[in-house]
RNA sequence: GCCCGGAUGGCGGAAUUGGUAGACGCGCUGGACUUAAAAUCCAGUUCCCAGUACUGGGAGUACGGGUUCGAUUCCCGUUCCGGGUACCA
């Protein structure tokens, strides 16, 4: 054999590394193990390099383990660390436990298992789920929201939240003791903050307070404070629910009704930010969807507040509208049911009305008023005067007004708004037309245009106009003022649940509550072992020796979730420090964070909770920027296929019925033989149906082009023989028929049609695919560019392994290119050609480009690309190889790794630094023109890559192909764009 | 209802600022290798029409219009699908 300069490498390689076989299960563990025991994803705080911080939203740990689904984000975020880290920069790439929750603790009520104790088993399977992966997490950075000296600092930063108030003038938050100073010297005189209602008190009469009384009033403006607020309250899970915890009036998880139910609460002065917040969003790179989810949440909206006189009585009603326009046409006023002038204003003649509806509405749910929708209300027998004109209008109470938003009551307007149409209507009201919208054909009411009538010194104004008009004379008549309003409610922040960071408050002997002094810090949960929430109450109220501490007694509310999990990327920046909840010099260094992947499903309360504490420590000088993430992006969700077995009755021809199992394609009446019973006919009935079918006893293929589900005969005996959850259940399904009308496929293998929705992957849908399965049977590698080959990340789509053979086959075709004859590496040092230098960096140009723009699915596809072209060339030169591996490797890191050493790489290649692209191997001397006529393409001509507009007119024209196309027509018009396509207009 | 996405072969999906639509992969068809199968490799594969073949013609990116020499891409309108949200004054 004669062996060709190169091959020394391959002798020197040969003895260090023998045989290289493709044998994935054996690369992912040995670099595994390697990885870990060299600690190779270690990150320091090494300020010498460029940052780059990369966080994946951590997962709660549930029981079911990670399914295929959630790998998504991560390998994403992953091969965007890797390639940072590969081109220099210092790359923050951590993974934690949002460990806190409800599921937790409803796990030890039935099991009477600790949640810390199942937090620590799952927390362990995910990270091994993880690990086997090949993540690049640096898991010495690892948090645990439940862990104590994690949220001692949860506690801590909530206890700062506590004794800050929000100064408006300032537009910051500012400690307590200065709010103090200032109701000391003025009072409330010249006081322009964040409150929960307007209070005004004079400085004499502050200092005459009692320690309660002061406490009392400092709660008024408290940045977390306690107050008697209607909450979610769902019995059934004996808590209180944040707004997004509720879906449709029903509890998100565990889909029990919700009620609303005063009660004395914590709660977080988020209203305080909605500015920030809204005006923070110019400034991230959040998807558009995303951003106006958010917008939408804080819910700005623009108007006035007006004060109406009430005949015959002292008060005024303030109603807030966006339409002072139109309050020339207000013909009635409704507020909410709970408005606390509705006892009041009712008359005497009216009483039994508004007690008969307030009962109504008492016993209507949150469910009930939003799927009826109906039309209700009840007079008061109050007038209020119309500011503007005198006119006296009726007061109405209806639930359609909401005692949350605005003043809980509205100035109605029939002409211009469809409930108050709609509600005039019923209830037989005037209606004035005050806004002409003739010149404005389809517009609805919502839409805000058209010109005034029947409105006084409005009247030929453009709703616009009128708008500022009506607010300019309301504010100089005194009768209200412009005002913005927001629909972000403050943040309900108390829990009556064990399983959460204990409220850092003590209350002395007047009730007054304290924050826990920092030395104090963490207050840990008392050792319980019944965890049920009783009426309501804290399950900690019963752990009376904890509640008493010194002279003080404990809160008993605990945090929601979300505590923990709103600050957490900070922590990873000084994940141990026992002194701080991160170091100015770590905060300094990693700023922020620079790409934050993780499920839509927390693009508005999760993001939105960050940004508000981030700038809640930006305004304490404790984080230096503004916004905690730079750039989001949301993994789409992957579903699985829901698959359904059918039972049928056969009715045998001697009129007996049995249960059988049949293909779902099989129609009622059809004639049916099934082997020990007979033959007859097919009959469904309320005893019938489908049953759910756990996915891993189904197999899917492709018959005449349409995807089949299938329950073949094997996989039914393979139920029975199988130790495993899905499988005990599916063999309880199966007793309800013992035969079944089994078809033939072409291999004359027995099986079953099954039925198939798509759904969300959950374990109890039996259809959660688990990624341990996948990586057993193709590696980690190969599981990872499956997953990002599936199509763009942020799009969602149903899991299935029709191709993943195809990545494994791309895998192996990569390694053949490095690995010859015998398993032996066939790399040498001879010279790369232009052509495979051309083919190098292409890909290196489009991988690096495409990885920018994560778009991860266009790198796989390019590797392949190049892979096919380099084994049709049978490219075996190390010039173009060695860079393929570095290219890969954020991809396949376990292969790249493998290939990198065998290489002669003596360090990691994850460190091996990023190939750079050099343009002059993709200069081409020719370029194909596309030589369209009328914009259709008939033919392509080679000219050289220099040629002018006028050359490549000319030679077109004069080729004979061309000549062919022209003949009889008459050119009116050659467009010639160099480098792209030549254009022959013709008549 | 409103807001945000989206619609491209049998399927997942590609296509720089408007410039050869369908890259790559799956599936399917045919072939090579094999005693056979698997694996692997090679070729073909948007649809329709014509032709013995090399091939030629037409249509085509949800639908209807428009701008343009030229539109998957830009504009207007419509339909359908997905996500979010809602008596928000």
């Amino acid at each position: 054999m004669h062996l060709r300069p190169g091959a020394m490498l391959y002798l020197c390689s040969l003895t260090k590394y023998g045989p290289m076989k493709f044998d994935v299960q054996h690369l992912d563990r040995k670099w595994q193990a390697y990885w870990k025991e060299h600690k190779t994803y270690r990150t320091l705080n090494d300020t010498s390099k460029p940052k780059y911080y990369v966080l994946d939203m951590f997962p709660y740990p549930s029981g079911s383990g990670l399914h295929v689904g959630h790998p998504l984000g991560y390998i994403g975020s992953d091969i965007v660390a890797r390639y940072r880290r590969q081109a220099g920069f210092n790359v923050l790439h951590p993974m934690g436990f949002d460990a806190f929750g409800l599921p937790a603790e409803q796990y030890a009520i039935d099991t009477g298992v600790h949640p810390s104790q199942s937090t620590a088993v799952n927390t362990a399977r995910y990270k091994e789920q993880m690990e086997r992966l090949g993540l690049s997490f640096d898991w010495d950075r690892s948090v645990n929201t439940s862990d104590p000296g994690y949220f001692k600092w949860t506690q801590w930063i909530i206890g700062e939240v506590f004794e800050h108030w929000y100064d408006r003038d300032a537009d910051k938050a500012r400690p307590v003791s200065e709010l103090i100073d200032h109701l000391e010297k003025h009072g409330t005189e010249g006081l322009h903050a964040a409150e929960t209602e307007p209070r005004r008190i004079s400085a004499e009469e502050f200092n005459r307070l009692d320690a309660k009384g002061r406490s009392d009033l400092l709660m008024n403006y408290r940045l977390a404070f306690r107050s008697v607020s209607y909450v979610n309250w769902c019995e059934a899970l004996g808590t209180v629910l944040a707004n997004d915890e509720v879906k449709d009036g029903r509890s998100e998880r565990g889909n029990h009704p919700v009620e609303q139910r005063p009660m004395l609460q914590w709660s977080l002065r988020i209203t305080a930010y909605a500015e920030r917040l809204l005006a923070g969003l110019d400034t991230v790179d959040y998807s558009e969807g995303l951003k106006a989810q958010q917008i939408n949440w804080i819910g700005k909206s623009t108007g006035a507040l007006v004060h109406f006189d009430i005949k015959g009585h002292e008060g005024q009603l303030d109603v807030f509208t966006t339409r002072p326009d139109t309050i020339f046409g207000t013909t009635f006023m409704v507020i909410a049911p709970e408005h606390e002038l509705v006892d009041r204003l009712t008359t005497q003649a009216q009483r039994g009305e508004i007690d008969d509806y307030l009962t109504y509405v008492g016993r209507r749910s949150e469910l009930d008023r939003m799927s009826e929708n109906r039309v209700t209300g009840a007079f008061t027998g109050a007038y209020a005067i119309n500011p503007l004109n005198g006119a006296e209008v009726p007061i109405y109470i209806a639930e359609y007004v909401l005692k949350d938003y605005g003043t809980g009551a509205i100035m109605a307007v029939p002409s211009d708004d469809d409930r108050d149409k709609r509600f005039a209507e019923k209830f037989g009201i005037e209606i004035i037309d005050v806004v002409d919208k003739s010149d404005y054909p389809g517009a609805t009411l919502k839409d805000k245009v058209g010109r005034l009538m029947n409105s006084g010194f409005l009247d030929g104004m453009e709703v616009p106009d009128a708008i500022a008009a009506a607010t300019e004379r309301i504010e100089a008549e005194g009768r209200g003022q412009r005002q913005i309003n927001y629909r972000i409610r403050d943040l309900v922040f108390s829990r009556q649940r064990y399983w959460g960071e204990p409220w850092p408050i003590e209350y002395d002997d007047e009730d007054v509550p304290h924050r826990v002094a920092t030395v104090d810090l963490p207050v840990e949960l008392p050792q319980m072992e019944d965890f049920r929430a009783v009426n309501g109450a804290s399950p900690l109220e019963r752990a009376t020796d904890w509640i008493r501490h010194d002279s003080r007694r404990r809160e008993t509310d605990t945090m929601p979730a979300t505590a923990g999990s709103n600050w957490y990327y900070l922590r990873y920046m000084d994940p141990t420090n026992a002194n701080e909840f991160v170091s100015p010099d770590a905060v300094n260094y990693w700023q922020d964070v620079d790409l934050y992947v993780g499920g839509a499903e927390h693009a508005v309360s999760h993001i939105l909770y960050s940004r508000l504490i981030h700038k809640f420590l930006f305004d304490i000088g404790k984080v230096p920027t503004r916004e905690p993430y730079k750039k989001l992006l949301n993994q789409g969700m992957i579903g699985g296929p829901i698959s359904y077995i059918h039972l049928g009755i056969l009715l045998t021809d001697d009129g007996q019925r049995h249960p059988v199992w049949v293909s779902s394609n099989v129609a009622e009446g059809s004639g049916l033989e099934v082997p020990g019973i007979g033959s007859g006919h097919l009959v469904l009935d309320e005893s019938t149906g489908r049953r759910l079918t756990p996915l891993r006893f189904v197999t899917e293929t492709s018959v005449n082009n349409e995807s089949s589900y299938r329950l073949y005969h094997d996989a039914v005996d393979e139920a029975q023989r199988l130790d495993h959850q899905d499988a005990a259940y599916f063999r309880t399904i199966l007793q309800q028929a013992t035969a079944f009308a089994w078809s033939l496929d072409k291999e004359g293998r027995q099986y079953l049609e099954l039925s198939v929705e798509q759904g969300k992957m959950s374990k109890r849908k039996y259809n959660a695919v688990n990624p341990d399965d996948i990586c057993e049977r193709y590696g980690a590698d190969c599981f990872r560019m499956y997953e990002m080959f599936l199509g763009p990340i942020d799009q969602g789509k149903p899991w299935s392994v029709s191709g993943i053979d195809g990545v494994y086959r791309f895998l192996r075709r990569f390694w053949t290119l490095f690995v010859g004859e015998g398993d032996r590496l066939a790399v040498t040092d001879a010279e790369a050609t232009r052509e495979e230098l051309k083919i190098l960096h292409t890909l290196i140009k489009k991988v690096t480009e495409d990885i920018e723009k994560l778009s991860f699915n266009t790198c796989v596809s390019a590797f392949m690309v190049a892979t096919n072209d380099l084994t049709k060339l049978r490219c075996d030169k190390r010039a173009v190889l060695e860079p393929m591996v570095r290219l890969i490797a954020p991809f396949a890191p376990h292969l790249a790794e493998e290939l990198y050493r065998a290489l002669g790489g003596t360090e990691t290649v994850h460190r091996a630094g990023w190939p750079t692209f050099e343009e002059r191997h993709l200069v081409e001397d020719n370029i194909t023109y596309p030589i369209a006529f009328n914009g259709k393409t008939r033919l392509t001509l080679e000219f050289p890559a220099e040629a002018t507009r006028e050359t490549i007119e000319e030679t077109a024209r004069a080729d004979a192909q061309v000549q062919g196309y022209l003949e009889g027509k008459a050119i009116r018009k050659v467009i010639v764009v160099p480098k792209r396509m030549v254009n022959f207009v013709v008549g």
